[in-house]
DNA sequence: TCTTACCCTTACGTGTACGTGAGGGTTGAG
DNA sequence: CTCAACCCTCACGTACACGTAAGGGTAAGA
């Protein structure tokens, strides 16, 4: 398995990551099949994970574990990251590996896997790398597993009211967005002559109700044309 | 207008700015009731806009509009944002005051106020202000109105496929978290006095069908029992 | 043994969105 | 005129989540 490309791809392009995450973020490997993005990579994710699978189980051998590991690489392909993203994890505390090889090799069992998942997860919930960092240091350090349990559970249930508030947002943003492209729409019937700056005074789309917001932050200002509007009304 | 505490509250909190994004992440003044969260800071920025608005148009006037202009920080409190940020805008060309006072402070008008709101949602989609300074950039330095929308508009649909495809996945997690706290809402029958290490080898949840990622991600090798037996059987 | 694809540690760099003074000038009610 | 509350322009600082070498060792098929 060290050969040249052993069965899948090396280099593995993982998406470009230069973009930002503000609400509407880049998503990448969500595991459950959620309706969203994402394609190309868990497409790969996919594949290395059956192919991990079967080097961590060859057929007929019963179920001994503890000496499938996986390498840091083996882990960053199945997760969706990268294995600088693994070490960053590790330097945080937020991942330890089950071993090491003689050569220092980090070696992580399957749990691993499960925990790189878990920190995704809890990172699109809108906790930092160092808030969850807090969470397993107190799971860590708890003396009774049923309070500390209570304790993740109530964090999950503060995290549920945000995501929910947060969906709500976001449908209003969508809501905005259909608007937005309904009432652009109207823009056909401008003249292709006609220059940015007279948007302001357009009447295009007087049948329109009002401008959206993300409609009427693109011109610098025809707000003040809808409040001359409303004073003289 | 400059005595002490005109007639609001100076030195507002602006909620702490200090939590991540993630997915789930940090919204201040949606504007519409979308039923997301921000209470109290919105109700400041309900105050401020009366406040302001009371201001630009005192009562029996008619409607004139070119003198009533804002200073940057009658922006900031509208639009919810610092007057730092707004400076940043301005230095990222996302924003202009319509004009300078003797002093050399920015005045501006109402328009920049639209301009603001639009930036914060365009952040809200997912965009940097990199990115929304490009929107700008192309928008300003556009020949034909027309067109110009039509290049906005095409953002707008692409934006809200990605927001579909982001409330989709946010649903997930919504659905992952309640799926979690019902799983953990059995822990109430594990004895206080049960350490966490044992969680790996619990058999209270047994009737459950299976550790939802969020909680089999807590502990740090707890999957590899499921693994195992999934190969025994 | 050789070779290639991995892996190690250390450590500085990057992009985003502002925060936080420092040092000093401006506005306008009283 | 005074004085509190604004505002100005630099310009360095910060938190986050890694990226990106540099310099060198390791694992295992052929």
């Amino acid at each position: 398995m060290r050969a040249p490309n052993p069965a899948g791809s090396r280099h593995l392009p993982l998406a470009d990551t230069s973009s930002r995450e503000g609400l509407v973020g880049a998503i990448e490997s969500c595991g459950e099949g959620c309706g969203c993005n994402s394609k190309s990579v868990s497409a790969e994710v996919a594949a290395a994970e059956r192919e991990l699978a079967n080097a961590l189980m060859p057929p007929a051998m019963g179920g001994g574990d503890e000496d499938k590991l996986l390498q840091v690489g083996d882990v960053a392909k199945v997760s969706g990251k990268t294995v600088r993203a693994i070490h960053h994890y590790e330097e945080l505390g937020l991942l330890q590996p089950h071993a090491r090889s003689k050569g220092r090799y980090r070696l992580y069992d399957t749990g691993a896997v499960a925990r790189v998942r878990w920190i995704n997860k809890m990172h699109d919930l809108g906790l930092s790398l160092p808030q969850i960092q807090e969470i397993v240091r107190a799971w860590e350090s708890a003396s009774s597993a049923p309070s500390a349990m209570a304790k993740i559970r109530s964090t999950y249930q503060r995290k549920l009211e945000e995501t929910r508030a947060q969906i709500a947002h976001m449908q209003s943003l969508e809501r905005e967005l259909q608007a937005s492209i309904r009432y652009l729409d109207t823009c056909d019937a401008c003249d292709p002559a006609e220059i940015v700056q007279a948007c302001s005074s357009c009447h295009v789309h007087e049948s329109e109700e009002k401008q959206p917001d993300l409609v009427a932050g693109i011109h610098g200002g025809a707000q003040r044309t809808l409040i001359k509007a409303a004073a003289a009304g």
